[in-house]
DNA sequence: GTCCCTATACTCGGATAGCAAGTGTCCGAGTATAGGCGG
DNA sequence: CCGCCTATACTCGGACACTTGCTATCCGAGTATAGGGAC
């Protein structure tokens, strides 16, 4: 079980696009420069939630990505899931139905104790997910970065949006 | 975020073998037989299985694995991390220590919201995991598995272990 | 001064290589058993 | 008939190829803007 790195990129772009003005979009460019991480390979990850329906693109000059939702609407799951793909983690291949003591398939109605509990394992992780918003990320960016830093940020931010 | 297929044989193995009357042990050919899988390969995460301490193995003739634990103490949890390794899916690369509003290092003494929510997630998953034992998967086997197949897969362990 | 047009520069989007980890396989080291031999 | 010894066959354990998916990169299509020119 391992998470891409796009998951970690993509929650932070989506914080920093919360912190925004509404309607001001930020190029993919500038996600990646502010974040010191390739440009190119970002831009796939941002084309993933911007399919997703999380961010949309504004094409052209002084165009980017804004969020497509309130903040507030937005759950780490569905950023996640956008990233990283919807499949769940765990597959059951239903391998009870092989070998010497396979019987007919219609026997095999109720799924097997092992996948109930690595979905019932899987669908904790999602509510868990689904419980923190990208507003709550923003709402609590005070409290985990130093005023220092924002300051620094609020600073850069406003040397590129122009 | 995906799990290995060897996840999933070495929990039904660990059934198996809870299965199975204290003290005797079930070659790993033969439980690659029992599941109708690479018997090769099963083998390397039985060898994980064994490095954890959560199966033993009996070397020689009529030798194999058995449970090095009661099936009550041993959780699913505990196998899972054995086979697929025991890192956390998601590694925050503090990627807010980089790009133009870095700051200096001491300044960064609370993880970020995102990884601490990612963490969570995490907890939530392990903690459901927990919650379930190899005994616990014995003991609903007549519940998920019907009759037929039980009698056959009995018949067949006894024509087995000899 | 105002409006329109064109060229520009900037944006996203998808198609294309490189690499790590999971997947699959093999053969060698070690041991408990089965059978034969001697007493 | 009983005990010992040897050869055997079977076990696990680690070292070696292959495939999938993540990582990283590039170039082309499309568009809002900036500037210049005409009215």
């Amino acid at each position: 079980m391992k998470l891409g790195e796009g998951v970690e990129w993509s929650l932070h772009c989506c914080s920093v696009l919360g912190t925004l003005p509404p309607g001001v979009a930020l190029p993919g460019a500038r996600l990646a420069e502010f974040h010191d991480v390739p440009a190119s390979y970002l831009a796939k990850h941002l084309q993933a939630l911007s399919s997703a329906g999380i961010v949309e693109s504004v094409t052209g000059r002084n165009g980017g990505y804004r969020l497509a939702l309130p903040a507030d609407e937005i759950t780490m799951l569905d950023v996640v899931l956008a990233v990283n793909g919807d499949e769940p983690a765990f597959r059951c291949s239903e391998i009870r139905q092989r070998g010497p003591s396979a019987i007919s398939l219609e026997h095999y109605v109720r799924p097997c104790g092992i996948a109930r509990a690595m979905w019932d394992a899987e669908s904790a992780w999602r509510n868990s997910l689904r419980n923190t918003t990208i507003g709550d990320l923003v709402g609590e960016l005070d409290q985990s970065v130093a005023p220092e830093q924002i300051d620094k940020a609020i600073t850069w931010m406003g040397s590129v949006l122009r």
